[in-house]
DNA sequence: AAGTGTTATACGGTATACAATAGTCTGACA
DNA sequence: TGTCAGACTATTGTATACCGTATAACACTT
């Protein structure tokens, strides 16, 4: 067991993190240093540090003077997004099937329960929990940078899709998914599981280009 | 002219980080705030926030209550990053190519000429040219993610190239593998730029593999 | 040699102050 | 009526001073 020691303006980062990935900051909201601070009982230093860790991870931009904006959401970012996801993704996870551990597999298992769980109560953690398990399996491979690009272009998707995406019948498809990407890639079949992946990401993808296609008829409406 | 205010945390940011690329600080040390803030004449508010976002760009690593170390360079991770390099630049550049404008093509060149009268002059700028370089060749994509991945990329390769390779003849090589490269990509020929690209960056990956080895044997001699 | 205080250093954070800048408002003037 | 200058305001970016405390290094005991 390592503990591990967060500093305030680590947690202040996820803590915005999530407030922006789930909309509750909406696209481009004005950060107001003094207010957030206030409500957050922290001083602007530790909030400053943040807000500049998630400019550098996209979340938010800065103009100088002016301060901190999140970011806005557009359209062609989602196939930029997804295009790159489609090249590392499917062959992260099919890399770290062949290296996964018995640790490992018990950990995306649970990681899966757990999303599971939260579709049926708390959708507001579905987000959250589908990235992890994304995650969980790339995560054997050991590659600390693909990981980190890979964990930063799905936290990006996370926007879209929780802004964009609830249709019904949609977690069902999610789940059957997921388990037989689960099943493959506990079984080490490391081109299958690439192969499903791409197709998972890509139709996630398909179903984002549709919404579009709809919000932009009703806008035009 | 689009005029660009840089507030001194960013000014911080850039020396910090040409620092570290360039070896003037080394891998593993300590990064003593007090010390380093005075030594720029600036306080620790803004030098931290540079530090922060250091650490989100892969450059150093912290430890709560132990402060802030430059990242140390092992071999695996050059096998990583040249992989992830492979994957997405060679792709980007192609298209690029198709995309890119007059003004495009001049900036490519500009940037090639720089690189080589640094190559003959100050060889301290030979790094961060070369990236300026590469650089020029996706631009034109407009993708912002990819864009910043592929740099982030190259700004850690720089710092293996930087310690690791100067060995004769390698700068015409290079020199010959930019030109060409330069003239497909302005010709707009992207399988043919594209599969160039893939072959220079293998062909350097290569030549830091060899090194490695040299090194390592005489370590063990 | 190992374990246990003790101490110094540097970090993480707070509070406060202030100059500079961007945005807004107002009123004068063409 | 429109616009332009200038005053006003809000907020940012930075500095300074200070505090509690985690960590590492050292001394001290056994």
């Amino acid at each position: 067991m390592t503990i591990v020691v967060q500093t305030l303006s680590e947690q202040i980062f996820s803590l915005v993190r999530d407030r922006i990935i789930s909309g509750r900051i909406p696209a481009d909201a004005a950060i107001r240093q003094d207010a957030l601070a206030a409500e957050l009982g922290v001083s602007k230093i530790p909030l400053r540090e943040a807000l500049a860790r998630l400019e550098q991870e996209g979340l938010l931009l800065s103009h100088a003077n002016r301060g901190y904006f999140v970011r806005p959401l557009n359209v062609d970012e989602v196939e930029e997004i997804y295009a790159l996801r489609l090249k590392l993704e499917p062959d992260a996870v099919g890399e770290a099937a062949k290296m996964a551990t018995d640790a490992d597999r018990k950990a995306a298992r649970a990681a899966l329960d757990a999303l599971d769980v939260a579709a049926n109560t708390d959708k507001t953690q579905v987000g959250k929990l589908n990235r992890a398990f994304h995650m969980s399996l790339v995560r054997p491979l050991h590659r600390q940078v693909t990981l980190q690009i890979i964990e930063r272009l799905n936290i990006i998707c996370e926007r879209y899709v929780g802004k964009h995406l609830e249709p019904a019948g949609r977690d069902d498809r999610a789940h059957n998914e997921h388990s037989a990407l689960l099943d493959l890639w506990s079984a080490g079949r490391s081109d299958e599981v690439s192969a499903l992946m791409r197709q998972h990401i890509a139709i996630t993808l398909e179903d984002l280009r549709k919404q579009f296609e709809m919000e932009k008829m009703v806008a035009s409406a």
